[in-house]
DNA sequence: GACAGCATTATGTATGCACATATTCGAGTC
DNA sequence: GACTCGAATATGTGCATACATAATGCTGTC
């Protein structure tokens, strides 16, 4: 599987050329159809593995300069956004779910402002909690485009999910997530039984569909949450 | 661009009838040769469009079974780690850089763990605070498995950050990621001039070379500071 | 009916070829 | 010397074909 005739294998030869400074970085690699030769391969195989390589940031290509090794590596770690259902089922937890508030509601204008509506624009507020072994996990704060998902009004969140239900119902075409901690507040310290003041691992996600925006949700994390995902090199 | 004999192409339009639910989750699609003869285009190109989309996970590919739409799409948030002094530069700041403490040191047993080392092991522990226009950007924490890189002891990390001498000295295989929020501590007040027990936005990354755990960093970040990354879909 | 083994089928990959496209470089022109 | 334009070149992509590989399901045997 590592012989030089697969695009596997002439991936590795490289990487490991990289690795060991026999191309260094900012230098200048073989062009394809001598790669080719060498490793006795068609040139189509190699450039399979340096098109991913170059996926990868490790090399940088264009056309008629060559490929050249990456300055700096970009690092890139990749963070899966499951359902939250499954995320506390892969730990092995029991999941359990309870609708806290339900209604219609102008958005705040920090989330207007996130999804690109005005303030004008109708949005349906969900507030939830997820639960994993009965423990409070996160807290969900959810605002939901009308306008896009009118369905969603007379929709019954109590049993399952905002989340589930939209991944369901509604193609999605693009999204926005930021990560920061957030000093927990009153509502929070309620819902998630945990002090005021403490740092929360907040998520915000911002969703489009394919022209309008459709959703916003915060979610408040436990103490002592965290997101471990390895870096691609 | 558009048309259906270029894999691009070919590639839109199944993401177009995906998200126009004519092909809908969990549905097997029609496989690579019927949608070759379809599109009026070799199954190569097929293939190579419905490949990329499985490695985005809109879809899944099973050999004999076919390819399905995938039930849950888990979206994909792509972070990059740039070096710290790019990530300031790149948002027009002025980068600044000072060495807090150097010295030897046993790792902490949460180290030790975390590169999978001894406690008996030989590190190189070091503090440093990034400023952007000469205000406290991040504080970072870091320790150097001198087995690995026996060639630290002896630099001088005041001048360059540790983080672009390791990338441009040590070949990097992989690595870990862990997002966490964390109380300001007494240090970390110190150096940041932020009131104690404030939420911080905390990085911890482990780097492994070939066969040798590197480096462990932590990144204690600003109040307030965000993450911010597109999500695919 | 249980099971081993074979035929079937859809994806995975390699190859040789052709042509497209971006970029560089140098020759020719003013 | 500056500038334009075309030749050269490396990557990008498409196609037809062949064979590899994994999973499924069927078939025959006991």
């Amino acid at each position: 599987m590592s012989d030089t005739n697969t695009w596997q294998g002439v991936q590795d030869e490289v990487r490991r050329r990289i690795r060991a400074r026999q191309w260094k970085p900012g230098d200048l690699i073989p062009n394809e159809a001598d790669l080719a030769t060498e490793f006795g391969c068609a040139r189509t195989t190699v450039n399979r593995a340096l098109r991913e390589l170059a996926g990868a940031g490790l090399v940088e290509r264009r056309r008629k300069s060559g490929t050249r090794v990456a300055l700096h590596p970009v690092g890139k770690a990749v963070i899966e956004i499951p359902v939250i259902r499954q995320e506390i089922e892969a730990g092995g937890q029991r999941y359990g779910y309870g609708l806290l508030t339900h209604g219609t509601a102008r958005p705040p204008a920090r989330v207007a402002y996130a999804l690109g509506l005005g303030d004008a624009a109708r949005t349906l507020h969900l507030s939830a909690i997820h639960l994993a072994d009965g423990a409070p996990y996160v807290l969900e704060d959810r605002w939901i485009n009308l306008a896009a998902v009118p369905q969603a009004e007379h929709h019954d969140f109590s049993r399952k999910s905002a989340n589930e239900w939209l991944l369901e119902t509604v193609p999605v075409a693009r999204g926005e997530l930021a990560i920061s901690a957030q000093p927990c507040g009153p509502d929070e310290a309620r819902a998630l039984d945990v002090t005021e003041g403490t740092p929360l691992l907040t998520l915000e996600r911002s969703t489009w569909g394919l022209d309008a925006p459709v959703t916003f949700v915060r979610l408040w994390h436990m103490p002592g949450h965290r997101i471990v995902s390895p870096i691609a090199g």
